[in-house]
Order: C-alpha cells, then structure tokens, then sequence
DNA sequence: GATTGGATCGCCT
DNA sequence: GGCGATCCAATCG
C-alpha cells in the first residue's frame, strides 16, 4: 500500500492504519524520523476538535486540500503540530502525528532536541517536530517531497493497537480517535 | 486593534 | 503535580 490510498480513506480508519508507517524528514539534508506509534484522527464538521470544523481559515486551509497534504499548526507559543489530511479534498480530516519510535538520523535529532535519551527523542507531538526540523515552513506541501511517509516494514496485529480517546482537548473529548501501540516505549502518554 | 487561550513541554518542587 | 515559557490566530469590538 502507498501513502495516498492509506490517506484518502476516513481519518479514524486512516490513524489506526498508519501506526507502524515510517515518517522520514529530509529537511536540512540528513534523513531523520523514525516509526509512528501515536495518532489522532481529527474530522471536520463532525468533530468540534478539528480545527476545520469552523470553516476554511488562512491557517487551516490545507486541511482542505487533497489526501496527502501536510498541515503544521504553532501552539502554546512554542510547539509545532503536524497532521496528514486524509479522506476526499474538501472534507478537510486529518491525523495528527503524535509519537515516533526513532530509527532513522537519531544523532541529528539529539543535537536539535538538545538531549540524548533515546526515549524522549520524539514521545510526543512538540517534541518530534523538534526533532525533525519541522515548522510552519512545512504547512501546505505535500507528501513525497522533504516530508515522506513509507510502508510499514511489518504491520502491527488488532490486538497491538489500543484505542483510546484525545489528549488537550474539552469538545469531542469522548471519541474514542487516538491509537497508539500496546507496550511501547515511545507513546506520550499511556 | 486588542484580547484571549491553545491538539505542549520541561523544569522545579 | 504544578507552573511558566512564549506567540499565533481566531474572535470580538
């Protein structure tokens, strides 16, 4: 399966899948990411948590282009968020990436986390951004490019996967969206 | 034009 | 377990 009919189905159906695809950063030259094993599917006029659900704005508007489309968002004044859009152009779901088992460039990683310990390299959405020179210079490519999402190299079993619900959020905090693998040490949060 | 709060993290206690 | 950092974008006037 490639990236593009992982991402055009629904984003719920499309977070659980991706768990176990490598997502590969070649900003800056040397390759860096490693395996995701954290998402969160966002909806769009469903879902009061999706930044889409209250239109197209400057800041959410690749969210509304085709499957594949790369969404950065800045937060608390210091973080970078990055979604992949999903499901038909228009419907503006995404899955938010929000942990990465490292694999791939972990020294060039340290050096822009400023840290070592393997485990904290990328346990959480702000922090593999960091990790993989991620910023708002990103928002709006597509996949294929700088940013790269690969197969995964073996697939994880139904009963690796736990489903649970979102993080930081007050509406929709109920839905049962995020996925994240059993006994992993790099999830953000069990 | 000003205000407010956010899909977080790391350090301090 | 609590809090400060730090700034953008949405919302309101």
């Amino acid at each position: 399966m490639d990236w593009v009919t992982l991402l055009e189905q629904d984003a719920v159906v499309a977070a659980k899948q991706m768990l176990g695809w490598r997502f590969i950063s070649r900003i800056d030259g040397s390759p860096t990411g490693g395996i995701i094993v954290e998402t969160e599917a966002y909806r769009g006029r469903d879902d009061p948590a999706a930044h889409s659900y209250r239109g197209i704005t400057p800041r959410t508007r690749p969210m509304f282009m085709r499957a594949g489309t790369v969404y950065v968002y800045f937060t608390y004044g210091m973080h970078h968020m990055i979604n992949f859009t999903t499901g038909a152009e228009g419907e503006a779901e995404a899955v938010l990436i929000r942990a990465l088992e490292p694999t791939e460039g972990i020294e060039c990683m340290a050096r822009r986390r400023g840290m070592d310990n393997l485990r904290q390299l990328t346990s959480g959405p702000g922090k593999l951004t960091r990790a993989l020179g991620i910023t708002l210079a990103q928002t709006g490519t597509t996949l294929g490019g700088e940013l790269d999402l690969l197969p995964p190299l073996a697939a994880p079993s139904e009963t690796d996967i736990v489903t649970t619900t979102r993080i930081g959020i007050s509406e929709g905090r109920d839905l049962p969206w995020r996925f994240y693998l059993r006994e992993n040490q790099f999830v953000s949060k069990r």
